[in-house]
DNA sequence: GTAACAAGGTTTAATCGTCAACTATTTCCT
DNA sequence: AGGAAATAGTTGACGATTAAACCTTGTTAC
């Protein structure tokens, strides 16, 4: 009754599930074992990063990264108490609450960086072509629209 | 000093990251609302599916799925309470453990396959187009096989 | 203006996965 | 044969994520 995949499919979609588990599972751990970071937490710290005075409201964190509220608060309360990352209230929403990247915070993540970006490219980007790479950004991309909406900015 | 991505590796890699994201979370989400089981729970069952005699030993489930020894004592042993799996000595090995899947754990199985199914569908399968699909799983199956080792069997 | 509702965050408890330690069996080496 | 090392599996403690309840502040509508 239900429309199952064909072969090909299906070896792809294998494929698809072991690779990307091995990937993520590698760059957690490495991050770990050089840095003592988690990945989420190691993402978080870029958004930070990228932001203009690296701060960013905790909500915007959330969304844009599909991180539940509850996981943010716990995630970076962590990154707190290791000094990695301050929190303020926010100005002009009595709510809101920012997250500040410390000196501390960027200098680990600059550390970090290195560490990831050569996983990232020795266990994804360096052995796929650039075809392949552009396809699986397109495929995902069009994913992200199906679930997560619209609105999953990247 | 390190290799940094370029703008479109960039690109490509958090669109990945995102919609895996969102992909995973969301067949998860469907199996447990829907049939009362998680992902990996699933595809455990899956494996004991297509086994002769529907009996795995837990090293090889362990093995071909890239789980933990202890992961998969966890899960089986919830399995086990859930009436979907036994457990059995091997024969031949006196430490080995069997795990075999009962008939209510394929009844429970077949069920959440067509859930899970469109889920892959909806998801990924039906909105990619073909080459994008087998450039996806062209791509993980070359990861596989640098993280995992050759021996990553699907 | 105020009552109802929505949104931002935190908290608590339960669940799931990992890690390290441990037992039992088998294999390897001499 | 016998002892060291490897393999299979389990266990218990711990850490991280989720879900639900909760509190506070903003927003909307009358």
């Amino acid at each position: 009754m239900t429309n199952w995949l064909d072969e090909d499919q299906q070896r792809s979609w294998r494929a698809y599930l072991l690779g990307t588990a091995l990937l993520h599972e590698r760059l957690d751990r490495d991050l770990r074992a050089e840095h003592d970071l988690s990945l989420p937490e190691y993402e978080i710290l870029v958004r930070l990063s990228e932001a203009p005075e690296r701060r960013v409201r905790m909500a915007e964190i959330a969304d844009r990264m599909n991180f539940s509220r509850s996981r943010i608060t716990h995630t970076v309360a962590r990154l707190e108490h290791d000094g990695l990352v301050e929190r303020t209230q926010c100005e002009t929403d009595g709510r809101g609450v920012i997250a500040i990247l410390t000196d501390a915070g960027y200098d680990r993540l600059v550390e970090a960086a290195a560490t990831h970006v050569a996983g990232v490219r020795d266990g994804l980007i360096d052995i796929v072509s650039d075809t392949e790479l552009e396809a699986i950004g397109c495929a995902f991309a069009k994913v992200s629209v199906r679930i997560g909406g619209p609105d999953a900015r990247l």
